[in-house]
RNA sequence: GCCGGCGUAGCUCAGUCGGUAGAGCAACGGUUUCGUAAACCGUAGGUCGGGGGUUCGAUUCCCUUCGCCGGCUCCA
């Protein structure tokens, strides 16, 4: 008899017949093993369980406690959906449905729109398909006859993905009426589906084309046991909560106003005192860091970007052109030509540079209708943008200076985890980038050495970079864990040949100096959207628009508490008064839903000692103490801007 | 832009199978003067997103437009 040699990942290797499954060889090992493992890893590829092996190999079980598990048990359970739409909505064609990073979805094609109901019905049938612990069947075709087996049924979608890309012998899985083009692998059998949810359905469009079959796609997620499905709906729930439109109308921080425009953000005064923090504390690091401050208009004329290649690169995000006087001007959607053109406005000399040039630039940019998001994604908008003008030789420690400032914001606003990326060329799409092979080597080297030397770990992106440049993007990660691309600091050896920018070198020559784009909170309406979800509208004690309300226990404590709201603006503490004819509880409760951080009360135990009952946002009461300490107190925390205290 | 859902008082929402609307909270007035998360009574507030159509009559049905929400695509 035929025998395979099996290596498990201890170093042990055992025979087993030859054609012996993962299945039998996990239950050789133990019944507990073979209950727990959902594929295995044989030689290197995914398989079923129940695929036999036939020659010697190295194996492993991959079970619910590793990454791939996940991923193959959601794949699975987008199976299970399918299968259930086929069973309640036979007229639905699916399209594909893979895992995602939360769970999963299948695309279908079908003139009916799905409804929530229809959700609640599939579920509902999924459950029962579990119950009948159905196979997922693997079956081999031929292509032709596979074809045409998928053309009888009607699904052409399927018979559209077989035709592109099935190998001559396709494999296929069968779970109930539902036969998928499928690499696999899957689990054995839908009973092994311990807890999903379908979570909503919307439209897509075949292979992500706009122009292609309009689709619907449902998303679900499944995890291994009931807790973790809890935990990540109410993860969900959380998410919600800290939603920053909420915040934003809560908070009375800044609106979006239908007769204005969609897109357009209206800061209101108390977002606004926000917005002037985070800009001050911005303005006072440029300067630390030698950049300058520059003004440049909102509106500059039309030939400007064609000279920079914005009507051709980047038409469609920009406003029409407006005509004036003959001549026609462009709203800008960026900043980098108004700095080249003060880079330009006379002979600079290899002494100056590199020359930073910052800008709070407020661009306007055509954003399509449906993409608009609250602050994330709007219409105008203003960077916190820089373009530094520099020899290649400066350009590593440029780039550095740009990381080490970018992890500074981090610090200063709360943030402590990041990821970071550089994004490089396509090495297979020449013709989609600008300058030569040699200059995008020695600017994707020049980012990856800088990064290296900062002994910061990265993932290299290919295909991520602009058409003029490699990037370095680093994403914040915030408090419940979702990244955020922020800041993005780009290399750009484009825009100083086109303009002609020329520095006069040591040599007594012209030069080409090389630029650095660089944003660090990117926009300032996405940070303060970021920010708000992130401190869920608490802002720290520097940021808050209200610092101290004061709270005096009945009118004859009202002069009192006026004193010490007095006091605490003369500290330059944002204090305000509430005296209101209501009860003590009632105005705390306005001061805790308002996130004020500190909540002074004033009775006749404090006015007679000049004092103040300090009540934290966050901690609660905290007992008389006297007005100047207090005071101090929170200048301190202030002026140090602390993000936690 | 595309697919689907939605738009009623400042906010959250109910309602009218076509006969021009209601609650809670907020606001305003009064009573109450209170020690760490909602006192009580009263008053006022709506061209039912905008425009057009059908109809004796439209907030309700149809068309269109604007905006919002969930996605797709794209992005700071």
């Amino acid at each position: 008899m035929k025998t395979v040699h099996l290596t498990f990942p201890d170093g042990a290797t055992k025979e087993f017949p030859a054609s012996v499954t993962a299945l039998d060889v996990a239950k050789s090992i133990g019944p507990r093993l073979a209950a727990d493992a959902l594929v295995a890893r044989v030689n290197g590829r995914l398989v079923d369980l129940l695929t036999p092996i036939e020659e010697d190999a190295p194996i492993q079980f991959v079970t619910p406690s590793s990454p791939e598990g996940l991923q193959v048990y959601r794949h699975s359970s987008a199976h299970l959906l399918a299968a259930a739409v086929l069973e309640l909505f036979p007229d639905a064609h699916p399209g594909v449905g893979p895992p995602t990073e939360t769970g999963f979805f299948y695309d279908f094609y079908r003139e009916k729109p799905f409804t929530e109901d229809d959700l609640a019905k599939l579920e509902a049938k999924m459950h029962e398909l579990v119950t009948a612990d159905l196979p997922y069947e693997r079956v081999y075709y031929d292509k032709d006859e596979g074809l045409k087996l998928f053309k009888e049924k009607g699904e052409f979608l399927k018979c559209e993905l077989i035709q592109e890309k099935a190998e001559p012998l396709f494999s296929a899985y069968k779970t109930g009426r539902f036969l998928d083009f499928c690499r696999g692998p899957h689990i054995p059998s839908t009973g092994r589906i311990k807890a999903f949810k379908l979570l909503s359905v919307a439209g897509a469009h075949w292979k992500g084309d706009e122009h292609a079959y309009p689709l619907q796609r449902i998303y679900g997620t499944s995890f291994f046991t009931e807790k973790e499905l809890q935990e990540f709906l109410h993860q969900i729930e959380e998410a919600k909560k800290r939603d920053h439109r909420r915040l934003g109308k809560d908070l009375d921080l800044f609106s979006i106003q239908d007769d204005a425009g969609a897109g357009l953000i209206f800061w209101h005064p108390k977002g606004g005192v926000i917005r002037k923090e985070i800009e001050d504390w911005l303005r006072e690091e440029l300067v630390a860091r030698g950049y300058d401050l520059v003004f440049t208009p909102h509106a500059m004329r039309l030939h400007l970007w064609e000279t920079s290649g914005h009507t051709s690169f980047y038409r469609e995000n920009m406003f029409g052109p407006m005509d004036v006087e003959n001549d026609q001007y462009q709203l800008k959607p960026m900043n980098c030509p108004g700095h080249i053109l003060i880079y330009k406005s006379r002979v600079r000399s290899y002494r100056e540079l590199p020359l930073r040039f910052a800008e709070l630039g407020t661009v306007y940019r055509y954003e399509r209708s449906g993409v608009m998001h609250g602050l994330l994604r709007v219409r105008g908008f203003t960077q916190d943008d820089a373009h530094i003008f520099c020899m290649t030789e400066q350009l590593e420690a440029e780039v550095q200076a740009c990381v080490e400032f970018a992890f500074s914001v981090l610090r200063t606003f709360g943030f402590d985890r990041y990821q970071v990326e550089l994004s490089a060329r396509d090495p297979n799409d020449a013709a989609h980038y600008a300058g030569t092979d040699e200059e995008w080597n020695r600017a994707e080297g020049a980012l990856k050495n800088t990064l290296e030397r900062m002994n910061i770990p990265f993932k290299v992106m290919p295909g991520e970079a602009v058409f003029y440049g490699p990037k370095i993007d680093v994403k914040l990660v915030d408090a419940i864990g979702r990244p955020w691309q922020l800041t993005t600091v780009q290399f750009d050896f484009n825009l100083p040949r086109r303009f002609g920018l020329e520095y006069v070198g040591a040599d007594g020559k012209l030069h080409t100096p090389v630029m650095v784009h660089r944003a660090l909170l990117g926009s300032i309406e996405r940070f303060f959207g970021v920010l708000i979800e992130h401190y869920a509208g608490a802002f720290p004690l520097w940021l808050a628009p209200v610092q101290a309300v004061v709270l005096p226990i009945s009118e004859r404590h009202s002069a009192y508490a006026r004193d010490v709201a007095e006091a605490l603006r003369k500290a330059k503490i944002r204090a305000q008064l509430d005296d209101r004819n209501e009860k003590l509880n009632a105005r705390i409760r306005d001061a805790q839903l308002q996130r004020v951080p500190v909540m002074l009360v004033a009775g006749d135990r404090e006015a007679a000692a000049n004092a103040v009952a300090v009540r934290r946002r966050d901690t609660g009461d905290q007992g008389s103490r006297p007005l100047d300490e207090t005071i101090r107190w929170m200048r301190e925390l202030i002026d140090s801007r602390a993000s936690k205290w």
